[in-house]
DNA sequence: ATCATATACGGTATCAATACCGTATAAACA
DNA sequence: TGTTTATACGGTATTGATACCGTATATGAT
């Protein structure tokens, strides 16, 4: 082995983002951050299946499914996705992959996480808080949530309000840019 | 060496985001992804200063300063920035850094940069698309950001509507959330 | 038991955003 | 040369967002 090569040992192993491999979704690698996000030792994980990173047997299932066609044809996918961490929390990232064998995407995959907050400075977001997000990213008004959801709209803006308060942000517009990638505190 | 680091050096490289590290402000590393992502080879990189890879040096010297303080108390950082292509088209990146000299934070960074679409459907997005996007990005009002950049606030709508019509979004918010991350294809 | 928080809803006041109407200039392009 | 597009600005009208005021119930923690 080279200098090159370690090199990029090292890099791998204290990037700012998660990164892992796996080979027919078993991990064969991990870097530093990516054991810590999930809550283990690398060590705990090397050799075990994804399954143990995923909330249930239907969601391991599920994320194997949709971007398989896309890998076939790109030979890269990305997406968002929940995560389990090893005490139960749930892990919010985004997930990138590139596969190495196109003919069986999931034959060894090079993967990146990256966390988006999952957390806002201790407290996690509530049921309702994730669920009118999910339509504020998608550009609905309080009154079409209200809407959708059985709900007033002031109730809407009730969540909306504990939301920018819990990220500390003006308006929802920088609440969803923030959304989208963990940022440093200060 | 070990067949540890060789899978680790295999994982950075084929990274499916684009990784370097730097050395002092020079490149002393990169993968696969990141030297395609700009537009050269890698052995054209690898000993460059990183000031080839922004439009000005007046934008070089201002990405060294701010994440520096960040750095020091964390050790990590990030932001959104512009960096340019060997071509000099301009590629907006999701930009990750953690250092592994926290005294001396520049000393020695590992870096990742993960692209944000840089093209909407064929067309791409005006140096003054992009000025305001970043700004709305942070919260910023059309009022707020007419004064920063010393445009009426009428101007900064227009550039609005703009962005809105060309991402066939309803809002800022639905902008902002779809601005967040390239998404595939598919 | 008290305290904090999430949930849910009402009103009202103010500011921001968006969509129109219009004009004008400069650059790129066929 | 005309056409389109980006830029820049003005007005106005409507809707949305945000911040307050208030009440009420439920839940979980100390």
């Amino acid at each position: 082995m080279n200098d090159f090569s370690m090199e990029m040992a090292l890099a791998f192993d204290e990037a700012p983002i998660g990164m892992a491999v796996s080979k027919h979704r078993m991990l064969s690698m991990c870097n530093t951050l990516f054991a810590e996000m999930l809550g283990y030792d690398r060590d705990d994980l090397l050799g075990q299946s994804f399954r143990i990173l995923y909330p249930s047997h239907a969601e391991f299932d599920r994320v194997r499914d949709i971007g398989l066609k896309t890998m076939e044809d790109h030979g890269s996918y990305s997406d968002e996705r929940m995560m389990q961490r090893k005490d139960g929390v749930p892990v919010w990232c985004r997930f990138r992959a590139r596969t190495l064998t196109p003919d069986d995407p999931l034959a060894h995959l090079v993967m990146s996480f990256a966390q988006i907050r999952d957390q806002v400075d201790g407290g996690q977001l509530t049921k309702r808080e994730r669920e009118v997000l999910s339509w504020l990213s998608r550009g609905q008004t309080s009154k079409e949530i209200g809407r959708e959801l059985g709900l007033s709209p002031r109730t809407i803006e009730d969540v909306r309000a504990r939301l920018l308060r819990k990220f500390e942000v003006k308006n929802t517009s920088e609440l969803l840019s923030r959304m989208s990638y963990a940022r440093p505190r200060g």
